[in-house]
DNA sequence: CCTTGTCCCGACCGATCGTTCGGTTACTCT
DNA sequence: AGAGTAACCGAACGATCGGTCGGGACAAGG
């Protein structure tokens, strides 16, 4: 609180703006023309924030990555059966994934054209057999069918939850969230049968 | 067979190619001259056979969608209870996206900037609703459960399906389509618990 | 007052974008 | 052989790309 900043844009403020008309317009479609008009400022004014296009593409999918590494670390996901450690993984992505909804849009749609994507990939891939793992655990103990293969499970439950990123639109009293996690528990435990 | 062609391009070899480069580095990301790297002709020669590369996006995804909307015309997909027109629903659109993947995989990825890609979102939302009333059938007749709303299921089932687009791989032998399918259905209907 | 540093700007850079054009090659048909 | 044409090419178009540069406006500290 040493400082009375001006109201003006920091690296953190644009990257809110960059990464909304990123996922509007697609990454390699917008221009930094584009996110100049978005934001209010000149093209050229964008370079004393941030050192270019990539980083801010890296700043956002760093976070998102932050957020959902951050999961595995959580108590619920570190002890407990399998299967029930499973599930709070699965709950808690889709709540991470809702709360920060725009970054881990830009994530889920990184295609590896340049380096920083690349390592978006990677990271993603570790997470994927992190929860691969779990979900090995839980088949070992017999708690989830074994007559579908780990990995091909794992990238269908994968698919159903990032899927979120395509139509949830978050809403103001934060009501829909709670919802939807529910909903993705029960279809991907229980599936669609009348229980 | 009239006409014995020369060893050349026509628009439909050249889309195959087009195709697939347009998956890897995204439409946006790929440029006139990639495709004609990619083609082994010139720039200049592909206007030969197309107007322009917004044309091989709509001849694309026009042949995913129609593909799709075919599903829906079957016979075991219009008569009979709604639960089992809906799995056939759901296992068809796994082997249509599998089998025709390039495309589909395309398709799923437009985000809608220029007028085609909007055209597509459109058309893919009609598809979307006509398996949502489906699914809402089978809801009314309590074939499957009612504490998940049918939008909201609807829009995840999509997701997983959809989702196979970013990890599949053609198998030479034909020999995971089946597996995949039938972890799907299993997966949607019936869900991860043993059962 | 003047200096210092933050924040921002218009003008401009070389490169690349999708597309066009005039012309050449190579095959088909008569 | 000669005409016709489908397929192709190199060069160049105006526009836009991501990024650079020198300098102006403005607040804080002396």
């Amino acid at each position: 609180m040493t400082t009375a900043k001006r109201d003006t844009y920091t690296p953190e403020t644009l990257l809110s703006v960059a990464v909304q008309v990123f996922n509007e317009r697609g990454y390699d479609g917008t221009s930094m023309e584009h996110l100049s008009k978005a934001a209010g400022i000149s093209k050229s004014s964008i370079y004393h924030h941030v050192s270019g296009k990539e980083e801010l593409l890296r700043r956002a999918v760093s976070r998102a990555l932050d957020g959902l590494f951050a999961i595995l670390d959580e108590e619920h996901a570190r002890v407990g059966r399998p299967v029930d450690r499973l599930e709070h993984v699965v709950r808690r992505m889709v709540e991470v994934l809702i709360g920060e909804l725009p970054y881990v849009t830009l994530l889920l749609r990184v295609r590896g054209n340049t380096a920083t994507e690349r390592w978006a990939l990677e990271r993603r891939r570790d997470f994927d057999h992190r929860v691969a793992e779990l979900l090995k655990a839980a088949a070992a103990d017999g708690d989830v069918r074994g007559d579908v293969e780990v990995r091909l499970a794992t990238r269908l439950v994968f698919g159903m939850i990032n899927s979120i990123v395509e139509w949830y639109r978050p809403d103001p009293r934060g009501a829909g969230e709670r919802e939807v996690s529910e909903a993705v528990v029960r279809l991907v435990f229980a599936g669609l049968k009348q229980g």
